[in-house]
DNA sequence: AATGAATGAGCCTTCATTCAT
DNA sequence: GATGAATGAAGGCTCATTCAT
């Protein structure tokens, strides 16, 4: 009836927050319950709105949070003017497809889940969060392009490098079929992301620079 | 929208169709509710069980039904041989953005979110109806690859093509801010991912190629 | 605001109704619970949300049912000229006495509760349902107090004979204790107060006529 | 469990009590809550608990307290015999009027509530305190009315001049509308109340000592 | 063929109270 | 003496489904 572990409790607040975190990436918002999550995490169904105020609150509060655990596992390459812009590409491009391809990483699924069928709850919270990487990545692409490639073809290719690394994620809830094993061996894929994208990024910037007298 | 259909019975049936596919697309299988899609359809709140069965029976036959409307109205390019690749290769780009883009097209929409929140009720139908596709577009690639390029190279170069292809849906729901008028200009973003591929593919060939010898 | 249901379906949500009106007079608004009124009215939980949308929606219509029920029950005197402006007073003294001492008369139970712990609920419900008998009051003591007497004192003379009729009420929860045998018999505290209003409206009309050259 | 006993606990204690006395008055004992009331009072949500032993504790502690405060600021007339009675029935009505007109006067309001509303909870401190003041009003009654007015005549008569003096808390609540400006003017009132009850008064006094000789 | 009424399971949330510190 | 954490019980409401007509 009343096994209390002082220690524990202390740490109800962050176990609601993982266990809210699981729960939301495999059901989404809709679709998790409270008593789900709370159960999970061993505590009241009551705790979500003692520690939190409410579900939405809680969601919130575990996605900051996830994102925030996620950048601390796979962080974002350093913008190292010094590394060569080739292999600048492809640590940016390993970067995403590791934080998309680590199924521990619930961050990117919630995410994903989000922008296919939105609460609206995250808009702000991924906004702030995603406008630097997004910022990045375009940074580094007009380094890679050169000055003569015009602004519109800098963000389509910024959009053809990230849809290349998110895809995984497209695809990893029908592990259940072998589609997958597609990008089994994940570096495999990072190599091919890589080349596949410099050659076309090389091609667009000859074709703009040849133009050029 | 047609009214010469009049005949072949707007019925209740029908009727409830078109309104599941409205209201599952826009708020996926678990947000939409029975009541708004006999609302919508102006049929009673027990037509759906009467007609259908469950819910469930109606996402899927829904579904199907979205599904086969997309194809006409979008059909799959020709794979006729006598084409150059290349063209080939621009037609099944613009095929697959077309239909991505189409804000009337709720079949995408339904399977994206179904893709990142499975529901587990569209799995053997989207198998069923997706693997054709699938297929037509890796024989297309190993033509444009050439003999001497790998299994996995392939499907990479397939999951490279289809990604970009599939990204303005990733976004669309975002389309409230303006930034992602990034892809405002559809077929522009057709033109760069037919080019920007073609680059890789060709380069990826002549890698395996310059191998050979 | 005149919701006319189905025929048959008016017996689940009348018995609602009488429940509803049972249970709020007893507890009040927020005390009341759904599942009460419900078992009450033999119904199911999700009764009163399909008949009235939702508790709030409930109390409304049940006053409002039950004031309509009230005044059939305890119709207002006749504002009949014809009469003597004394018996009209009695009338209307006795009408509105009746009416607050009917242990039945759910309705002026409920008014009370709202009066002294406003919901909010019934405000615009009761404005509209009480100015007019508030407005007969003032008319006919206008006519009892004669021309010469002021505004003010109409109003006053209002508040003291509609007090002195709605004070059973006051002390009509404490009927446990002896305390309210004092109004024990209805007819004789009517006689009461018709002739000590009588007398007072008598006087101050001489107090004002005398005044007058 | 009554842990209190030090005079130093008394800080958060009457802060409690304060703070208890505007969320009762204002909310009702049910609409109430624990938190509302430690939150005013500065203190902890346990505080309800440890200091009174739970909130219907509280609540008649709150209401004993008010009424006393209520006491020390409107004291009751002296019922000095050497005033002129009618002196003396004046000075009854203003001093209940007054009290009952005292928007800070938050026992007369719980009070109401409870009447109209009643939790049980405060039915032996009611009665304890509200006794003395009722049969100091028929006292004076008895003197006004004379020795041939039967003992139910004199309840009858507290009854209606009781009334019309608690009347304004009837209408306190709908103070935002300016129908009730009616009692604006609270001395006014006071003055109505007193010429109107005295006619009363006297006209049921020579009502029986006509039909003695 | 179709519907309005009714339902039961389940969800989120509130709140007074308890417990360990 | 006082508190923050935690809880269980309960409440209102939603919704897919069933039933009688």
């Amino acid at each position: 009836m009343n096994p209390r572990r002082r220690k524990d409790s202390l740490k109800t607040r962050k176990k609601l927050l993982n266990a809210a975190i699981k729960v939301f990436s495999k059901k989404g918002f809709r679709d998790a319950t409270v008593i789900e999550i709370c159960t999970l995490a061993g505590a009241n169904v009551a705790a979500v709105n003692y520690h939190f105020g409410s579900k939405e609150a809680l969601y919130r509060e575990a996605w900051r949070y996830a994102f925030l655990e996620s950048l601390k596992k796979h962080p974002a390459p350093n913008e190292d003017e010094s590394l060569p812009p080739d292999e600048l590409l492809k640590a940016h491009i390993r970067s995403i497809v590791y934080r998309v391809s680590d199924p521990e990483n619930r961050e990117i699924s919630i995410l994903f889940k989000e922008i296919s069928n939105p609460t609206g709850l995250l808009d702000e919270v991924i906004e702030e969060e995603l406008t630097p990487l997004k910022e990045n990545t375009e940074k580094l692409l007009k380094r890679l392009l050169g000055p003569y490639v015009p602004e519109t073809e800098v963000k389509f290719s910024a959009i053809s490098i990230v849809s290349q690394c998110m895809n995984p994620l497209l695809f990893q809830r029908a592990k259940k079929t072998d589609e997958l094993n597609d990008i089994q061996d994940v570096d495999a894929y990072v190599e091919h992301v890589f080349l596949f994208s410099l050659l076309g990024i090389q091609g667009i910037r000859a074709k703009y620079e040849n133009r050029e007298p």
